[in-house]
DNA sequence: TTCACTAATATTATCGATTTTTTATTGACA
DNA sequence: TGTCAATAAAAAATCGATAATATTAGTGAA
């Protein structure tokens, strides 16, 4: 019940974050962005049970840190809402619940709306060419079935192409608040969607959303994207309302 | 240029944070926490200049703690975008620019509006006297005249009554992005508007939003709100263009 | 049995010192 | 005189240890 988003972006020091979901840690930088990254992938992955005390000296083990990288990584993630910090009591996984994901489903909705009619107003030729491939890398890793819904690759091109949609929006800032609510909508589905059966052609979605798009038909594509987004939240909701209160998770 | 934007809310750690910056830090809390409030402070108040370094042995000295605790607190804000980090280069105040400033300005109307609408429509007495209150309170503050804008207490309940305002919204974060968007925009009013004299009567303005807000005139207030907003914007444009590039401001 | 209190244990928060990296300085060489 | 390289100084990142705080276990009285 209490995320904090924040919205970082390109800061030099954390090289992955939003973007580049899937990749690993990028080494070379300081070991507190290694363990940010580290961490935040798994909260966001779902691998990490909501709510879940995150004991420093389990961490400082398993990741062969001290304390004080392990800290200050966590602190970022304070700050971002994604864990959580109790004076005196340390760091635990931020919650989840029905409430949150309502309020981040309906601002991601309006706000990834806004950036998408801003991204098709504005948008030149390198923005049209970048949804173009962006699509068709998608659709291949889809057509090889060896990826379903949910698996790593999949995962980091659907990513990327809801990026590319909105990429010519001119206001970093929105971009940033899209890319967290992104992130949040994104972990609530990899909890409660993990082994999820498609019950519906997401392909054929994306596919509608970017022919709008490049035909420029704002109304539409708008229109296209906000369906896109609440069937999924359906989903999520369905399974989310019938495990009662508590997150029932994988791993810890 | 780049800065992000976090959003956190009551955690239970950082009490004060955006609700109460004048407010000195809580004590009570952990170390960390206290320098976070204070570090905050200092950069959204104008009394640090954008882009200078936070050499961290001056402010281990400063604050009399020991590195730890600071480093955490400055990554907090690296994640919040009021600060920056560079790997293995220590941290920096974040910078200004005017595209940034456009970019806050323009995002923060447009979700500070839609928080403004959702507001008039829900808000029930309880909202109302809140609204009441704060517009009291802040008329109060202004015709003593002792403290004319920019001042302390002025600050204070000027964020108070715009809080009070968007109250009823039941956004928990959308309010948290317009909080820190009002944040990012006092920095700029506060630093490029330091001595600045009025020449607008401000006090009339906000008795008109609150009027159209309790007249639940949406339509009305919206409208007033977003000049409010534009008529401060403006003047912080006009001394931002007249500095060249550089952020001339005050201490450190 | 249950509550209150105290002792023992575990965990967190903070510190001081060490290692690593960057930045500044100096001097050789073109 | 200017550039480059080697070195010295400064700063940041990380570590291991200590102090402070919370949690658990245990004991005795009601």
């Amino acid at each position: 019940m209490e995320t904090s988003l924040s919205l970082e972006r390109t800061e030099p020091e954390a090289p992955a974050k939003s973007g580049m979901q899937g990749d690993e840690a990028a080494a070379g930088g300081t070991l507190t962005a290694t363990l940010y990254d580290r961490l935040r992938a798994e909260i966001l992955e779902g691998r990490m049970t909501p709510g879940a005390k995150l004991r420093l000296e389990e961490l400082r083990g398993r990741y062969g840190v001290s304390l004080s990288p392990l800290r200050e990584a966590l602190s970022r993630l304070v700050a971002e809402g994604i864990v959580v910090a109790e004076s005196q009591r340390g760091f635990t996984v931020a919650p989840v619940s029905r409430a949150m994901f309502a309020d981040v489903i309906r601002l991601r909705t309006t706000l990834e709306s806004m950036a998408l009619r801003d991204s098709i107003e504005r948008g030149g030729d390198e923005w049209e060419v970048g949804v173009v491939a962006a699509l068709h890398r998608l659709k291949k890793v889809e057509s090889l079935r060896s990826a379903e819904e949910g698996s790593q690759p999949w995962e980091h091109l659907h990513r990327e192409f809801h990026l590319a949609l909105v990429g010519a929006c001119d206001s970093p800032l929105l971009l940033q608040f899209c890319a967290t609510l992104r992130d949040l909508n994104d972990r609530y589905r990899r909890l409660f969607l993990a082994n999820y059966v498609l019950d519906r052609n997401v392909a054929t979605e994306h596919q509608s959303i970017a022919d709008a798009a490049l035909a420029r038909d704002a109304e539409r594509a708008v229109t296209l994207l906000g369906e896109h987004i609440q069937r999924t939240a359906r989903n999520v909701f369905m399974v989310l309302e019938k495990q009662a209160a508590g997150a029932v998770s994988h791993s810890a």
